[in-house]
DNA sequence: GCAAGGTCTTGCAAATTTGCAAGGCTTGTT
DNA sequence: AACAAGCCTTGCAAATTTGCAAGACCTTGC
């Protein structure tokens, strides 16, 4: 796109459905409106909206568009904000991005750990349902579910960590059993929406030959919820299951993903101490949470009858 | 913020560092790119970029608007891919868009229970930690904390909810109680990042009076999952209490907010009697979860001895 | 120390964009 | 049917932006 600004000159047309009142709003001739928007089509080789008598109405193309520039909007709201800030450094504040299943599942009790011990200390986590591609002012540090190939980064492994086809017990109460990998075929399977999977590694149930997701989300805390619901089976990080009551692994022989977990910081970063101790805490407090929560799964199997008793849902 | 294009030159510069190399990538002198990162900084009144005879570097200011600049840049490349597209019908898949928390904590055991009754039908839960705004593409419908108040869309209310401040009682038995508003104040408090706060319904901290985020997240299934996990108290959807053991409302009388949610679809789907029908079942059933959802947890306080024993963690 | 190379800044002319105003079209009112 | 109001489009002049080229400054290599 040859002028971003165009399209805030469309945005405003868009929400006025008139060239008179989008000019006025901008402070420009509607003229000025008309050619800009028209430009913007030309460079899109698309028209964005269509004129009639009544007033404008959005294509289908503009509709499409249209929360892409509400998006922009807030982003230069965001930078014009961000500029009149006076930041006095990090002060107390760090933010970590993680994967939404590290996000929900893992962090939240090593950092409720790590700020009991630490009062001053502020943390933000920014969660999506994406691996994050680490800039440095958008986090301090990120945990990533590959190795960054590229930027100046220092990477540290965190752990492996095990993922297994899961489902609720209620859903396989329900459903015939599962006995081999043929029986998954009966089943519906929960997974990534295929077009949202923005790291091969979360590519999961490809791997695993399982390749319809009849129930999908770009979240894998919703597919986590979903499975627990007994919407159907799917692939779960096993240091979620503590998380839920009732949840089954099924053929964890058969199937069997490892992947790891690796705290990725920014170089220039290496020689502030305030954000090494925070990394330093943070590597071992995951490590302890992880194999703790793993020997909770084991325990858990290793004792099927109490496991149930003691996590019969509400 | 004038001119929209001035944070793509600015972009550019800070990536390349000189003025030689951004002008090539752009395509343009590189007088004008001096001159055009020149006129961002006089309208906002920062230097952003700092220059030296070894190169450009970024100011604070500018490292605080780079993040801004890069979501804006994601932004209009998705707008320009969004032009391209040509969007095929849907043929039994349905994509639905929502805010974390009800993607987290309602809507997968209705989808759950919609699914089992419908084995044909696919269905796609795109959660975001904010605000879905609907646009036909992205999804074919979607549930909204507001009304939308442009747009060609056609909106339900689908029910009111409540939202109290809470916390777990692992949480409250290591800290002071709570026996009034003053009691808050030597209290870790979990919210949304102040700078990712994109629709002001979401700003509840602010309603009740509390402001100061010592942990945050984007994501309101994190916040739940740092509350449930002790790191401090914060506002909770009534809802997805029944998803931890051990929670409590704090000073449920004194603070409560209401809230709605609305299912938003496209005006041109009106004839789309697939996405009609399933639309009707959908509402029915979040509403009727909400109902039991919300009993469930006025049941577990009106008996909270009873509520404790059975919601014992793992 | 000097020369070469690289980079940025600045003045001026060329290119592009914008505002103004006139004309055309539609709708509503008398 | 005629007229007025509102809106958009288009041509032209004014305003603004951009490219070019020269000069200034710094760094690096010999």
């Amino acid at each position: 796109m040859t002028d971003w600004d165009d399209i805030r000159i469309f945005l405003a047309l868009a929400r006025m459905e008139s060239l008179g009142r989008a000019g006025q709003h901008l402070r420009l001739d509607p003229a000025t409106v008309g050619r800009r928007v028209a430009r913007l089509e030309e460079g899109l080789g698309r028209r964005l909206i269509s004129r009639s008598h009544q007033g404008y109405a959005l294509t289908e193309a503009g509709a499409r568009l249209m929360p892409h520039a509400i998006a922009a909007e807030n982003a230069m709201l965001a930078a014009g904000k961000s500029a009149e800030e006076e930041q006095t450094g990090l002060s107390g504040q760090i933010r970590i991005g993680a994967p939404d299943g590290c996000a929900n599942f893992l962090l939240p009790q090593v950092i409720a750990a790590i700020c009991s011990e630490n009062p001053a200390l502020d943390v933000q986590i920014i969660a999506l349902p994406r691996v994050f591609n680490l800039s440095r002012r958008e986090a301090d540090m990120a945990i990533g579910v590959s190795r960054p190939e590229t930027g100046r980064l220092s990477v540290q492994k965190i752990s492996d960590y095990q993922l297994h086809l899961a489902a609720s017990a209620r859903y396989l109460a329900q459903h015939p059993p599962i006995t081999d990998a043929d029986g998954l075929r009966d089943h519906r399977i929960i997974g990534y929406i295929p077009d949202m999977i923005f790291d091969s590694e979360l590519d999961y149930l490809a791997e695993l030959g399982l390749e319809r997701v009849a129930v999908g989300s770009n979240s894998v805390a919703v597919q986590f919820n979903l499975i627990r619901h007994g919407a159907g089976l799917g692939v779960v990080h096993d240091f979620a299951l503590p998380a839920a009551a009732d949840m089954r692994r099924i053929l964890p022989d058969q199937f069997s993903l490892t992947r790891s977990f690796y705290l990725i910081r920014h170089l220039d970063d290496r020689g502030v101490s305030r954000l090494n101790r925070f990394a330093e805490t943070l590597l071992r407090r995951l490590r302890r949470e992880l194999v703790h929560l793993q020997d909770m799964v084991a325990k858990a199997e290793a004792a099927p009858d109490r496991a149930a008793a003691l996590n019969r849902p509400v």
